[in-house]
DNA sequence: TAAATGCGTAAGTGTTTGCTTACAAATATA
DNA sequence: TATATTTGTAAGCAAACACTTACGCATTTA
């Protein structure tokens, strides 16, 4: 059974279990509220997570509480990334990505 | 069938096709020859890359020249790199990140 | 202590995936 | 024209996937 990350995030739902954690921690019952599939679907669903490294888990009595871990997503960054010279350069959309990319990391000329 | 150009990368294969592709242009039976398993097995996954808009193909005599369509990976570039803002400033791999960048794509600091 | 809550997992099911071999169509070459 | 080359696709198959219901185990609450 394949558990790498770029099969994780090719469900739509995980993606979507991926933005809901992006906000705040939240416990299985949480997340599955948000869904219209059964909590035991979730639960599988974030049992493929954890095993791809993309989210760990935080025992707190009963609940348990899914915590994202950003940085794997470093891996599906790092391939796509190296080809984007390549669509930039030919669109001349660099400016744009730029500008996008300022938003989030402001300190892109760092001193 | 959801085609999608997340459920696209997923495979190795096709992250492979990609890779090779992302060189230079190449028609089917040059792709095959990179891999293990059988030319049909080839066609099926270019037919999912065409079908999720990441490459094209020309017609040129008998052969088919499939060519990359990078810009598509944006997609998939704008997913990740909504969550790099969070692993970035976490982690403070922000310079790893851009000597990485600095290697495929030298015109950062473009004049 | 009894009931309720949160969760994991087993078993079963229909669908999708990724491959194979076999065959056919289009184009190039002898 | 006969043959070789490049490709697409159909059919079949085993494995993986994404769900369901049913059940059991901790833990909390009444």
């Amino acid at each position: 059974m394949r558990r790498d990350v770029f099969q994780a995030i090719a469900d739509p739902t995980r993606r979507e279990i991926i933005n809901l954690l992006a906000e705040k921690p939240l416990h299985l019952n949480a997340i599955a509220d948000n869904f219209e599939i059964s909590r035991p679907a979730i639960s599988q669903q974030i049992k493929i997570l954890i095993a791809c490294g993309l989210i760990t888990v935080k025992k707190e009595g009963r609940e348990r509480y899914c915590e994202l871990k950003f940085e794997k997503l470093n891996e599906v960054s790092k391939w796509v990334e190296q080809y984007r010279s390549f669509w930039t350069n030919k669109l001349d959309t660099l400016d744009n990505y730029l500008s996008e990319k300022t938003e989030v990391k402001p300190k892109t000329n760092k001193k």
